[in-house]
DNA sequence: GCCGTTTTCGGCCCGACTGTTTTCAGTCG
């Protein structure tokens, strides 16, 4: 079992004994286990007790959990209390503004066991009358179940990644010799990915019997001799192809995508008299072969220079490849350092230094401690004189991790109304602010727009945290004019900033795109709440090269003076 | 269920907002 999938248990129990109304503090260790162990470094199967105690958050019981689920692939309590509520209540957790409480009482009142119940109900007006509901919140829970219809079946790139890259592994120890390239959204590095799709080139048959005897597969949607496809836990779809070498990089080519880049692709093809499918390039008159054994052959073959897949969008990459005038787009090697991430002093898990020495290590030639204001209350937010404190301990750290500079920043709360959580006076004692929402999501777009207009215009707000709201799956972004903002942050020298965390990854990445042909300055950064978290900027960087971003449009990819140099609180005439 | 130079019990970040109420329960982060 990975780490994943033990944290997936544990937050299921933790997700069941809230249902079920148990103690509180349990219900937190069961949740903060399972998020301690989804990032882990090590494989936490293969620890022992005491190795499994010393991890902060397992104690005697769930480090006994851990080792069940290690060695039988189960959970006795999990099942007992799997029991009690059928799975699919799960589900209805992920509801917006539905939780526990509310799920306990449908089941009891109303038998309700899933979406597709809870739906039925609501339509039927069910729900007004019961306690506590009224015809609004009826009302709400359609909207949000409608939400969530759209995203099904999909799930977060980092995800899909890891579960891709088990499968890989779990597939080398049955043939040590084949090539397994994952492919599709994935390689494109979407931020949704709805199925797995990996080539094997050059596998045997035989490797089609492997992937079904995987522990995690569901059911066997199909099998073949070249494709068989299953359906894995977790709701992922996963297809495996059996590719001959000659045909490698037509095969890339034709699963990798997107579908509207393909036709563009073909139509320049057939134009030359060529016609390409998954095998390979092939002239049409004689049927020759022409390319297929690599995506450069292709690409090269019909005129034009290969594309990074994650441009493969039809956005107008077909036309520059023929041109010679595609960018050269950011990597992670490009960035230097990263502007957004919290310590236990408001609601990180690994402290000040902690976290420092975590980014020396990882090679950052600088960081921002940036943790939160006052108004998020549950995050125990810097009020202006713990701020300016916290800041001058930011700054005595300096000198003491080599190769490493840190500055004082805060992530500073846009209040309802627009105005920052601190005074001006305060934030212009720091070297760095991040201004963001986290509270009145549903604000109508005029008013969310004024809202963050009016942050903008604060002269100490150097940069605009995960700028849309968004929770990938979960949440949809707030309603504003972006234009007007995009307009507005380009006349004032803010920055926007394209989150890390797997959730967010906001920007998106037509915003992004949009906003480096404005010319309007990006940076990376992850919104670490733990050490782990801080080597989360490649899904940042992912957003970022789909946006056709380059590292000069990066602040981050800038040594610290020339970074510094360019936020808005340095930029004044 | 975890944790502990206040360690084997008794703590455990908690305020804002919404929709339902007539003083509050539930959700969010």
């Amino acid at each position: 079992m990975d780490n994943r999938a033990l944290s997936q248990v544990l937050g299921e129990i933790a997700d069941l004994l809230e249902i079920r109304g148990d103690n509180a503090f349990k219900i937190r260790a069961y949740r903060t286990a399972a998020e301690t162990l989804a990032t882990w470094p090590q494989a936490v199967a293969q620890l022992n007790e005491p190795q499994l105690r010393s991890i902060p958050g397992i104690g005697k019981d769930l480090a006994a959990r851990v080792r069940e689920l290690a060695e039988t692939g189960t959970c006795a309590y999990h099942k007992e209390l799997l029991e009690q509520f059928p799975p699919t209540i799960l589900d209805l957790l992920r509801l917006q503004g539905v939780g526990p409480k509310t799920v306990a009482m449908l089941h009891a009142t109303l038998n309700v066991k899933s979406i597709d119940d809870l739906a039925a109900a609501a339509k039927a007006g069910k729900l007004k009358g019961l306690k506590g509901m009224g015809a609004k919140k009826e009302a709400q829970i359609l909207a949000s179940i409608e939400e969530r219809a759209k995203d099904s079946g999909r799930h977060l790139l980092s995800d899909t990644a890891a579960t891709a890259a088990s499968l890989v592994d779990f597939l080398h120890v049955h043939d040590r010799d084949v090539e397994l390239i994952p492919v599709g959204s994935l390689r494109r590095g979407r931020d949704t990915c709805g199925d797995i799709d990996i080539l094997a080139v050059g596998g045997q048959p035989g490797l089609m019997d492997a992937l079904i005897s995987h522990p995690h597969v569901e059911r066997v949607l199909g099998q073949g001799d070249t494709k068989s496809s299953v359906l894995l836990r977790g709701g992922y779809q996963a297809d495996l192809r059996l590719v001959p070498p000659e045909s490698r990089g037509a095969a890339m080519q034709y699963f990798t995508g997107s579908k509207a880049h393909n036709i563009n692709v073909r139509d320049r093809a057939v134009q030359l008299g060529f016609k390409l499918n998954e095998y390979g390039l092939f002239r049409v008159d004689d049927d020759s072969r022409v390319a297929g054994e690599t995506e450069e052959g292709i690409y090269r073959a019909l005129g034009m220079d290969w594309i990074e897949p994650e441009l493969r969008e039809n956005r107008g990459e077909v036309e520059a490849a023929r041109a010679g005038t595609l960018p050269k787009v950011i990597t992670l090697a490009d960035l230097r350092g990263d502007l957004h991430m919290h310590t236990t002093e408001t609601d990180g898990k690994d402290d000040l230094e902690a976290m420092a020495q975590a980014a020396q290590r990882l090679g950052r030639e600088y960081i921002a401690i940036t943790d939160h204001s006052q108004a998020l209350a549950m995050a125990n937010g810097l009020d202006e004189k713990r701020a300016v404190a916290h800041a001058a301990r930011v700054r005595a750290l300096n000198g003491r991790f080599a190769n490493l500079t840190l500055l004082a920043g805060i992530e500073c709360d846009i209040l309802s109304d627009g105005r920052l959580d601190l005074s001006d006076d305060c934030l212009a004692q720091l070297d760095i602010v991040v201004a963001s929402i986290h509270s009145n999501f549903s604000q109508e777009s005029p008013q969310m727009t004024d809202r963050i207009l009016r942050a903008i215009e604060n002269p100490w707000v150097d940069v605009l945290g995960h700028p849309t709201g968004r929770r990938l799956l979960q949440r949809d972004p707030l309603k504003f004019d972006m234009s007007a903002v995009m307009d507005s942050v380009s006349r004032h020298g803010v920055t926007l900033e394209i989150n890390c965390q797997v959730e967010r990854l906001d920007l998106n990445d037509s915003h992004a795109r949009a906003a480096r042909e404005r010319g309007i300055p990006l940076v990376i950064s992850t919104d670490a709440h733990s050490v782990n978290a801080l080597s989360r900027l490649q899904w940042g960087v992912q957003v970022a090269r789909r946006a056709w971003v380059q590292a000069g449009d990066v602040i981050n990819t800038r040594p610290i003076d020339e970074m510094r140099a360019r936020l808005r609180r340095n930029r004044r005439a």
